[in-house]
DNA sequence: ACGAGTATTGCATATTTCTTCAATTTTTAC
DNA sequence: GTAAAAATTGAAGAAATATGCAATACTCGT
């Protein structure tokens, strides 16, 4: 199915750069991008995609996504990446800085999920893993890995840094 | 507000150790402990305790924590904590890495908070603080534990790891 | 190309969740 | 202690979301 793919990806899209209330408000999203479909069909999508309503920092809902799964991380066996995302930049970043093996990533409010979510889904060997609040993330470095390293992986999808 | 305050205990307590796919379920638990309200005064905690729905492994919704509770964790004195859960094993770990004094957790999606509930209420020594995502949880280690101590206080409460 | 099996979708509706309003109850300031 | 302000709550209904069902579209093997 090739149609419900791309829409897939245009939730995933949409998701990650607006802050979306429902998903009657999401639907209208779509339709700008050609995509006509039902709320029970997004409904579904909604949850194939695993993406959860939340409650943002000013109590207003929010619809975020949750993180892809992750097969493996660290260079081990058994190669498995999960899916390719898309090229694309990721916006909300402000600020980094680290102490010890930990990055702190500040983010515009709400923002964080999604930027670890693409963190996340490039699987950087430089990074052991994240964690995402509303506004930060913490990034664990591994351990054969500079500052420097992490650095220039992130570079690749947070453009203003 | 008394009540109010040990019923939001409850709710974290139940969320941490059962998997409530509905209000009206939670509902049940609550009275069973005795709590007695409404759905309605049930969906203003939720969102006062930002807990969010989210779709878990067979497509089963599940309510669950964002965010770890803040109860303190260093071994000082004089503050409450939750109850320490009944002896139990927790499930959905898939892997420990550590980092520095860092160890990422990864476990199924959507663990992560209960898994994260349950070592921060067994107040390990060998443990600062712990985080957690929606399948990562960050555990900060004490300076003067190892990771071997680590991971054998972990086996307490993770069977299979 | 055909048919069986599977997946996707809309419609209508069921179910679930959120919110308004008014009525308490609790807290705060004197 | 008392009055005013703030918080909590339930009832009821509004709003939002999920789902059974039937129709249609797609996939795969032959």
């Amino acid at each position: 199915m090739k149609i419900k793919n791309s829409r897939l990806d245009a939730i995933r899209l949409i998701l990650s750069t607006q802050e979306i209330g429902s998903q009657e408000e999401l639907l209208n999203e779509l339709a700008k991008e050609g995509f006509t479909l039902t709320q029970a069909t997004l409904s579904r999508d909604l949850h194939q995609l695993r993406v959860v309503k939340t409650v943002g920092v000013q109590g207003k809902y929010r619809y975020v996504l949750t993180r892809p799964h992750q097969y493996r991380h660290d260079g081990s066996e058994g190669e498995m990446r999960p899916i390719a995302p898309a090229v694309m930049e990721v916006n909300g970043f402000l600020s980094i800085k680290f102490s010890g093996n930990i990055a702190v990533i500040r983010t515009k409010p709400s923002y964080a999920s999604t930027l670890a979510y693409h963190i996340d889904a490039y699987n950087f060997p430089e990074v052991v893993g994240t964690i995402a609040g509303d506004d930060t993330v913490m990034l664990v470095i591994s351990e054969n890995a500079t500052r420097g390293a992490v650095l220039k992986a992130l570079r690749s999808i947070i453009p203003n840094l």
